[in-house]
DNA sequence: CGATTGACGTACG
DNA sequence: TCGTACGCCAATC
């Protein structure tokens, strides 16, 4: 097994894919939890690739550390996101996920890194 | 090949 | 407490 960087990519899809239906986590904690920590630049990168891939990445589950709806605008449409959200029984308001500390999914820890 | 941007986060003033 | 600056790594211009 090699740890090349598209691994890191692969991971970031493979850790987005195992957020729980009706949760979302933040590029942060995935960042975090692949090690590279501050670069939690590259994980937005990985899901702006992920539109690419075959396998479709509910990169909707994924905000900024703020519970805010920062990637909606790649979706297409600026309502796709949050529509997404409210499909799973996210509540989203202004932007913001409701609840985002509550429904906030972090893979270091519901993993037991 | 060099400079800028980007779906973020933390540190400092 | 709020605002600004910097770092991170890769892709794009």
């Amino acid at each position: 097994m090699k740890a090349d960087k598209n691994d890191f990519f692969k991971d970031v899809y493979a850790v987005v894919r195992l957020v729980p239906h009706g949760r979302v986590t933040s590029y942060g904690a995935i960042a975090r939890y692949l090690g590279t920590g501050r670069s939690s630049r590259m994980v937005g990168w990985a899901m702006n690739n992920s539109h690419g891939l075959e396998d479709s990445v509910p990169a909707h589950r994924v905000v900024n550390r703020l519970g805010m709806l920062t990637g909606k605008a790649h979706f297409g449409s600026d309502d796709a996101m949050q529509k997404l959200l409210e499909a799973e029984g996210i509540k989203v308001e202004n932007d913001c996920v409701v609840y985002f500390e509550r429904l906030f999914w972090d893979p270091a820890r519901e993993l037991g890194l």
